[in-house]
DNA sequence: CCTACCGATCGGTAGG
DNA sequence: CCTACCGATCGGTAGG
């Protein structure tokens, strides 16, 4: 069978492309989806230029695909766990401490791929920006989801409404990040871990809280 | 006398500078401290690139410039009316206030300019980094105090920690930002306005935070 | 996946 | 402030 006889499976191919991708969305929190450039990526690889074109066609493509990578990462640090914590209150203090877990775990060197990639394509038009925008209108869908299970639950007084506790957990995330960044350290998580159940009125262990900075 | 010969007084090469860095800090909004390119601040400012190596040795003295300048727009669009406000929780909510009229307003066509600075140069060692950092730091330090005078007037609860709620407000003027740049527009800002005044324990009047967004 | 190349643009300099 | 230039790097292509 002729179709046998390729010395490069399509699942090396599948391979290379992934590594391909998990080292762009690295470099991409270091330099920005514009200052990742196809040069630097493929020293950073071992590899020449073409190489990378025949895997994307364009900046623009690798782009989009990093985007993706990124958003899967994403998923799979922060989204994940938080859906499969108690539905509620309880997914809305998972996916804050995910979200700080994935920052402390320095999956990626410059942070939250997502916080950085919203100021930078946020005001040039194109279908990279459209791909950022998508995820962060789910992310805040998925937050405003939690905290419209928790309050009908009655685990939130009533006269909360979720838009505005979406948008407040995610300033409390997004403030995580930025000092974060500063920082270059995991120093002051505790203050956003506080936050968050400050705001969610769940009692805050003062000895827990100071914990968290030093684990 | 000699000296008063010369064609251009030192006063026109003030006048110059300070248009460099206005145009500068502009563009910096939209392509990032790193993407400010020489030649695209030359082109904006019909000029030659050596002009501006002129008034500026290199291109990170350029940079320094441009942050000590978007400093001084901050200052006047921010912290001077919140230090005019009533002190404490008066000028917790003119600080905040004062900040998303600053993004109506559209001084920067990309938004906050150190929201975005923050998240590109944290993770680059060096004069710049350090030089954002400091002004972030200073911005947080301000909040504190405003808190902390609050605290002293008995305008909050007694349990209330300054540098907590520094972070939270922080986090929604970040939140804020992060909306309007990817709205491209004010939409959307009267949440944050609202969720301020939740924060603080201020009645948030319904029906002017639905006006906020359309005036 | 490679080498070898394209025109455009980068930060920066020489000399005026 | 200008013109004219430098080497390096950009995104992308030809041809294999």
């Amino acid at each position: 069978m002729a179709t046998n006889r390729q010395r490069k499976t399509r699942a090396d191919g599948e391979r290379t492309r992934r590594a391909i991708l998990h080292e762009a969305v690295r470099l991409a929190t270091l330099d920005g989806l514009e200052g990742l450039s196809i040069g630097n990526l493929a020293d950073a690889l071992g590899m020449s230029k073409s190489g990378l074109y025949a895997h994307f066609g364009s900046k623009e493509e690798l782009q989009l695909a990093v985007i993706d990578e990124a958003g899967g990462i994403f998923r799979a640090e922060v989204i994940d766990p938080a859906i499969a914590a108690p539905p509620g209150l309880g997914q809305l203090v998972a996916v804050c401490d995910a979200f700080f877990d994935h920052l402390k775990r320095r999956t990626l060197p410059g942070g939250c791929f997502f916080a950085g990639a919203i100021l930078e394509m946020g005001t040039r038009p194109g279908r990279v920006r459209e791909r950022v925008s998508a995820f962060q209108a789910d992310f805040l869908r998925l937050l405003r989801s939690f905290a419209a299970a928790a309050l009908d639950r009655e685990e939130l007084p009533a006269d909360e409404d979720p838009e505005l506790l979406a948008f407040e957990l995610n300033g409390i995330i997004l403030a995580a990040n930025a000092r974060f960044v500063l920082s270059d350290g995991a120093d002051g998580l505790g203050v956003a871990r506080t936050a968050t159940r400050r705001r969610l009125g769940l009692a805050s262990d003062a000895r827990a809280a100071a914990t968290w900075d030093s684990v």
